[in-house]
DNA sequence: TCCGGCATGTCAAAATACTGACATGAAAGA
DNA sequence: TCTTTCATGTCAGTATTTTGACATGCCGGA
């Protein structure tokens, strides 16, 4: 009839919220939703901040960088650009001596911005990551990215 | 956007890439990727799959159930029940005799189309956590729920 | 009994993200 | 050199998701 095939993997998993697939997406939902609730007093959006963070870790990057970075589409990653643009967080050049790559740069508006939202951001990482040892932590990070890398490949 | 070169060094954390939250969100985006690209061949969109999923584990499910169980608004959850409704793959009683929640069942052709699917979405699972001994999946489960527990909290 | 608190379903509108498509510029190879 | 290939920015259209709001139906305590 049809493929009652017993999943053979290490954990039983009978119960689908059990899956390891849910529990990232609920942990990544609840994060998000932290996130989005903190930084709407700063008046930005997750992605947004998300640009802002790595402009500042990584100045001149450009809009498909950013797109990479959030793990959005360039269209998407543009229509943010946009409303930071509007916003004077950012500046984009509007050409460039070589290749099509518009390098973004965060203005001191930008910067002032950042500095405010990320103690409320970091608080929440410190606070989600707050009763688990560091040995953990570094082995879930590990896992984590173990996962990422198999699902690329 | 270029790889720095990551440092295994997991408290400081200078680089964003290298918070929980950045490898969070990024093996969830890993994860939503695959699963869309393997649902689109077998006309199902992620939260179509999980909806239905979660209606076989629970039969009689209701829409502000299904919202909760799946990470969204109950309005969000409302139009993917229209679209799985459409497409003859559940039911919903329209009326009830005690409260206001309207139960929601898996139609055969549902269960058809979920146990069609279901084999992709579970070799993803499989292969996202091939490489990783059962200890350490044991563990990263546990601490994925101690993080969202922080935040709800 | 009555009433305030709560959860639910639903409508409307806006914001957000995606797919598909196209032109441009650069690098690599024949 | 010429051509192919690839990455980028951008436009248009669609789909998805959210915020805000409102009416309905339970349940508890006053």
């Amino acid at each position: 009839m049809k493929d009652r095939a017993p999943v053979p993997s290490p954990h039983p998993a009978q119960d689908v919220t059990e899956h390891v697939g849910y529990r990232l997406k609920k942990a990544s939902a609840a994060l998000r939703g932290a996130m989005d609730k903190a930084l709407r007093e700063h008046g930005l959006t997750v992605p947004q901040y998300s640009c802002l963070e790595l402009l500042d870790e990584r100045p001149g990057l450009s809009n498909a960088d950013l797109a990479r970075g959030t793990f959005v589409t360039r269209q998407s990653a543009n229509v943010v650009l946009r409303g930071l643009k509007e916003a004077g967080l950012i500046t984009q050049a509007t050409s460039t001596d070589h290749g099509r790559a518009l390098p973004v740069h965060l203005t001191p508006a930008g910067l002032e911005r950042l500095h405010a939202a990320r103690g409320a951001v970091y608080a929440i990482e410190e606070r989600m990551i707050e009763n688990i040892p560091a040995r953990r932590l570094t082995a879930l990070l590990a896992d984590l990215d173990t996962m990422t890398g198999n699902l690329e490949a």
